[in-house]
DNA sequence: CGGGGAATTGAGAATCGTCAAGCCAGGTGG
DNA sequence: CCACCTGGCTTGACGATTCTCAATTCCCCG
């Protein structure tokens, strides 16, 4: 840990600037990041969310990785340099590095959990359920979305149009209370993550 | 290299056995395995498609994991103790674990771009062709699936119907061939990938 | 030569994407 | 201080795609 400090450089980055050096692995000290790809299509498609806490840049050290862009102003990322991690000899830093990468592999399972539900309401249930969860709020407490109805459109692979209704229709079913197009109060998980009942 | 044989365990699994003690990560040497969740709406969704040469099992050594089975009759696993893998001191190990998980996160990011594609002829295309990438066949050979429609549809996150509807699609484009329900001929390439365009 | 699961095909209903218009909030400049 | 303007968000209508249910065919295996 303290080994790790010392390759340690936190950077602040403003919303939309590009960031992920391919030889640097990253964690999110406040603010939120998307990793994103564009299909052969041109359409955008966001792979992973980054929160605070979240570790991202464990692939392919020597390979291909896709594009990363800081979504909050002001969001603040420590970087460590992929080389000097590799020569620690120190177990710590294995240990972190594994612990990194398997954070990642969880993330990305269960987004494909998400992004696999069949209608759309599911969708934006099951993702705001995660954010909650994710972002540590206490069952009730208020979710301040840190992404536009876009990167929600382009994170669960529907249209923003799509995401408007499924919100509408969320709560109006009682499930979640809007305060601002941004903040979101869940009522009613049960009724969030398994929203396929019936129409 | 050879502290790792010195751990390796390799064990023949029966079509459908349940594998994945959540002790130990295991690499396929032979035959297919699918790691799958059972949403809360009973329907299954497969998170990941092992082929020969993948290694799975590095999310969370302490958590979760999903549950994982052997499609293919036959199929070979190696298993490695997670424990001693990670007390063993010998910086090859290490990387070894690295590369692993580097891969799961590489085909979980590839499985979401898939899936996050707008038209099920895309997905089945994508899916074809990333099959044959990973199972190594020569441009225009033939690919024999180790998978029944319905693994392709809970992988996809489509119907079983849909799959057939759009491979018969593809093949009265002109992209595939089939020889076999299980034994598809890659005849165009372009057209499976960015199957997008117009109608 | 049969089973029987797998695969395909068809028809109707439900869902989603697209196009278009309208709304709302924050920021800018007169 | 207010009008305006821009970008994000919402809503509506219609066409396209997919899901569901059902029936039929295929093919592997005993």
């Amino acid at each position: 840990m303290d080994d790790l400090q010392a390759y340690t450089i936190v950077s602040r980055y403003h919303h939309g600037q590009r960031v992920g050096e391919r030889d640097y692995c990253y964690r999110v000290v406040s603010g939120a990041v998307r990793q994103y790809a564009i299909q052969p299509d041109g359409r955008r498609q966001i792979i992973d969310l980054l929160l605070p806490g979240d570790s991202f840049g464990f692939e392919a050290p020597d390979g291909e990785r896709f594009a990363a862009e800081a979504i909050v102003e002001g969001t603040m990322l420590a970087s460590y340099p992929w080389r000097r991690l590799l020569a620690d000899p120190n177990p710590e830093v294995a240990q972190r590095i594994r612990d990194g990468a398997s954070d990642v592999i969880c993330r990305l399972q269960r987004q494909l959990l998400v992004v696999g539900r069949v209608k759309a309401p599911e969708k934006v249930g099951a993702f705001l359920l995660e954010l909650a969860e994710r972002l540590l709020l206490q069952p009730g407490e208020e979710v301040r979305l840190p992404v536009s109805r876009y990167d929600i459109a382009d994170y669960l692979a529907i249209s923003v149009e799509t995401v408007s209704r499924s919100i509408t229709d969320l709560q109006h079913r009682g499930a979640i209370r809007l305060g601002g197009a941004r903040q979101v109060t869940i009522i009613n998980p049960d009724i969030l993550d398994m929203s396929a009942a019936h129409h």
